[in-house]
Parts: C-alpha cells; sequence; structure tokens
DNA sequence: ATATTTGGTTTATAATATAAACTAATTTAT
DNA sequence: ATAAATTAGTTTATATTATAAACCAAATAT
C-alpha cells in the first residue's frame, strides 16, 4: 500500500459529506429538506452550506415560494469534481 | 435514502482512520513504520494512538530492540468491529 | 566530551464543529 | 387588531479536535 491520499478536509466531515451525497443524487434541494435528511440544526447546516458554497462546490439560490423564503442549493461541476476524488481517494483507506 | 448513520468520529479522522487501515492488514506495525507510512509528525501520531489506544482500537505495547525503544501498535477486536461498521456506515454517504 | 540523532511525549495553539441566541417575516389564536 | 407562536434561516459564542512546536531521555557519532 502506497503513501495516503489527501482526504480533502471540507468534504472529510459527517454533515457537510452528508451534504454533498444528497445534492449529488438531485438536482437541487431545500434548505429545510437538507435539514430533515441529515438531522442538522439549522444553525449548523446554515454555517456548513456556507463552507461548501464558498469553495464552489454548491450552489445557493435564495428566492420564495409564495410568501415563505426558501433556500436551494444545488451541487456544482467543481463540487462534483471533488466529491468523486473525495471519495476515490477515501477507498484507498478503506479497501 | 433513508436517514444518514453516524460516523464514528474516533475513526473520520484522516490520521487515525489511515492507521487503522494500516493496522487491519498487518499484525502489528512499529510507530516509526506508521508514522512513515501516514506522513504524521510523531507528536500527531503519539497522540493519535493514545486516542485509539485509550478506546480500545488498537493495543500498544512498548518494548526494546537491541537498546531502541520500540512501540508495536495491533489493532483489537473491538477495533477491527469499529472499523468494519465505520467503513458500512460510511458507504451510505459515498455510493 | 559534546553534538546529533532516535524515539518518542507533553503542551500550547490553531482550526473546526456545533448549538445557543438572535432576526425577520408569517401565520395563527384571542 | 394585536399578541403569541411558527418558519426559515443567520450570527456568534463555546466546546471539541487536530496539529505542531517544544520538550525529554537515551544512544550514537564526531
Amino acid at each position: 500500500m502506497s503513501k495516503f491520499r489527501e482526504l480533502d478536509p471540507l468534504l472529510h466531515s459527517q454533515l457537510r459529506l452528508a451534504v454533498m451525497s444528497l445534492l449529488i443524487g438531485v438536482d437541487s434541494a431545500e434548505f429545510v429538506f437538507i435539514k430533515e435528511k441529515t438531522g442538522a440544526t439549522a444553525g449548523n447546516l446554515s454555517v456548513q452550506l456556507d463552507k461548501l458554497s464558498t469553495a464552489g462546490y454548491i450552489s445557493v439560490v435564495k428566492s420564495f415560494k409564495g410568501k415563505k423564503p426558501v433556500t436551494s442549493c444545488s451541487i456544482t461541476k467543481v463540487g462534483i469534481k471533488a466529491f468523486e476524488d473525495y471519495v476515490n481517494n477515501l477507498k484507498q483507506y478503506i479497501e
């Protein structure tokens, strides 16, 4: 077994990984949906979405559904690449 | 996709995961070997080995090879189980 | 004899994760 | 109509974690 490859620290976090895992399977997902699926608190999720967004791994769009604000998230090309790389690197550790 | 399973925080750490990954494939490994394979600093490795040891995931035995001190580490049954559970849970995120 | 290397441990600091506290708007109840 | 509660989040303070720098003791090299 060769040297261990780096695991992108942005993805090597349970919550952020769960978010990316959710987003990679869908077109987009709303804040509330992600919150329920991951079991995260709103505050924590807000912070982690910001980090993913700042890194360019996801895009976050705020709009309204009727009168209610909705935050929609979707994974970007960069995010997909990062996720795939992370998974590949991770496999070195678990196979 | 159902609710995300917990990832054992003790294993969800790049360095500790690398250590466990190394140890699961061998009978035992020495501190210096692990240090080289993982690229960790001695201090960091020492701390992380302690944590794994305290959790009962590995056993650490200090002895001498000639006049030089040697720290030998091996994975325990509990450690193997924890590693396998971790990998299983992780797969939910990356497949 | 003293300087350096080896094999670590301890401790201080930097980074990270997380929840609590807060905001702003909306809906519901009185 | 107005107060109370809910919704949809953000900001900030704190707890936890990771990491490296500083340290120590013994052995080896100069």
